[in-house]
DNA sequence: TATCATAATCAAAACGTTTCAAATTGTCAA
DNA sequence: TTGACAATTTGAAACGTTTTGATTATGATA
């Protein structure tokens, strides 16, 4: 019924409550027969300590809270899924906020991780950034590790995994180039982030290292990184001309151009070539596979966590940045081989 | 820095501690005058009850577990979604775990739930099911409420919530058969769970109803509920003859069916129709937009949210099955209104 | 043998709550 | 004025750990 308490333990085993806790945590200073006898009782009498009542003296919860913006999106349920299994893998729990993009959100998932005081946060930035940024100087005020993931905000110092932001819409853009388009129209959600920033960086690099002409209006913002606006965008796009390519900052968004191309009765690639971002799964069972950028998602979390923890084990440096290289996939969207994949 | 305690409250409000709590607790007993000067300070002070001591006398730790089966597929990243939001509401926390359909991986992952002494747990069953659901019992042996969502297994006395499971699979081969279709395969995922049997069920009695014929071997089971086995299952199909059409379980298996069948040459649904279930986001993107059955995903999270506290707050009735319709959308991959939405 | 350092163990305090028996206060009837 | 009773409030115990200062045992040194 009730659970065994390390009092339980440490009665069967016939030592004093502080000594089997020293044991069982593998602190110095305890007989190493002793030990054994300790941890070979717990094992039998099936013993587990109460992660709240350890949390009471210790201050340590083994918790680390998650923020992702949108778990409907496959990519991040790979993300949450790695993360997830790299915890367990160091005996931590993890708990998930969902900030569907929002600030607001966001602050109050913070929020509440300190309450539940995690030992460290991982962060997908939210892509509808104000400046206020503060809520992240709470935890930091408490000396709780953060570590973002996919992007950062650069208001707040803290360090951040993600692909290399500008190589992937470099290498995308320069591959439209090579293969004739000129017209590359670029849809982003809030340049706020330094993501989508850099993303255009790259896309801008690949037009000047060609010495090629690219016009201020072909950087399309929208409001999120949403299959709606991709398609809103899209629309707008058409209204002014037909573009030689449309590039979204992901798969979602570009699903969206896709729809709203093929209803205006545009042919893809044939007239309009469409690129993403993440190599969702399922999008090259498209009727045109989609060209896209794949990230390292598995090696992005393992780092993201190993830097958590050197932090939790240690508040030492901070702010540093770790930049993954993406991969470019080349697809039917944009002419590449067709029904590949 | 150290957050505020509850005998900061009681001091500030010149009360005992013992008399804070109850006010804080809206318990019965003390003076209103006091409840709103003890409430005022604290939120002026920015209380907020420690999770973790609280638990140690109240046993109560404001906490759900749930168990998913996939993450990256987007049904499930509804109902967590979903979830999520009604215990926020109630001032609950998620604990999420992922099974990848393993029994072995649920088994653990109920002892972790147990371990965290969760007061709820709502479960996706595992496909793979071994006759050993042992560990559903121990949550039964501590009253730690129960209740499945989308399918249960017959051997645990524990409510749940799904769609109406054989009228969906009725609906869809009803309008198979009046379309003209004969030879109806039908892939399942092992019939060990009641969400296999009855949906097979459904599809029976859509042929008994019109007295037409049904041949043993166009069930066809399969491993796990997957991309890949979709595939694999179809290529087997199709070596034994071309079908008038093909069922699967879900749409991820669908997919995988369409993508087998095109392989081969085969058109949809010129030569072979195709429907799954679950009405994933983006399906209806495919080059056939997929027939599928729509699970009232948001109701379902709703009812087995009450379900469970019903049960958190007084341990009663077991065992109530709940369900719900679905809603058969037929699109162009059997032949309905092509590209349709 | 007496003294001391070291290693192992113990006992008690502390963490932030809730709970509950006991104490206090107030009110009203006799 | 005195009880009696109800309404409030209090104080302390309890929950299951970790931590720490004190204690004991062991063996080495003088």
């Amino acid at each position: 019924m009730a659970s065994t308490t390390i009092k339980d333990v440490a009665a069967a085993a016939g030592v004093s409550v502080g000594t089997a806790s020293m044991a069982l945590n593998s602190k110095k200073g305890v007989n190493e027969e002793t030990r054994k006898r300790v941890l070979a009782v717990a094992d039998e009498l099936g013993y587990r300590p109460n992660k709240y009542a350890r949390y009471l003296t210790s201050k340590r919860t083994n918790t680390v809270g998650l923020i992702v913006t949108d778990i409907t999106n496959p990519f991040f349920g790979l993300i949450i899924d790695f993360i997830q299994q790299d915890l367990e893998a160091r005996g931590y729990d993890l708990v998930l906020g969902i900030s569907a993009g929002s600030i607001t959100k966001e602050r109050k998932l913070i929020e509440k991780f300190i309450n539940l005081h995690v030992d460290g946060v991982i962060t997908v930035p939210s892509h509808k950034q104000s400046a206020d940024v503060r809520h992240f100087a709470e935890l930091q005020k408490r000396a709780i590790p953060l570590c973002f993931i996919t992007t950062y905000y650069s208001e707040v110092d803290a360090p951040c995994v993600m692909t290399d932001l500008s190589s992937g819409s470099y290498d995308l853009t320069r591959h439209l180039l090579e293969t004739g388009h000129r017209s590359i129209l670029y849809i982003v959600a809030s340049l706020a982030l330094p993501l989508a920033r850099l993303r255009v960086e790259g896309y801008r690099a690949a037009f000047l290292e060609r010495g090629l002409p690219m016009e201020a209006d072909w950087i399309v913002v929208v409001d999120e990184p949403s299959f709606e606006c991709g398609y809103q965008a899209t629309g707008r796009i058409l209204e002014r001309g037909k573009p030689d390519a449309i590039l979204a900052m992901n798969d979602v968004m570009a699903l969206g151009a896709l729809k709203r191309i093929k209803e205006s009765g545009y042919g893809v690639p044939g007239d309009i070539s469409v690129a993403g971002y993440d190599d969702l799964l399922y999008t090259t069972l498209l009727e045109t596979p989609l060209t896209t950028v794949r990230q390292p998602v598995e090696e992005m979390c393992r780092r993201a966590v190993e830097s958590l923890f050197a932090h939790i084990q240690d508040y030492g440096q901070l702010n540093e940045k770790i930049f993954l290289p993406p991969k470019l996939l080349i697809r039917a969207s944009t002419g590449g081989e067709r029904g590949q994949g």
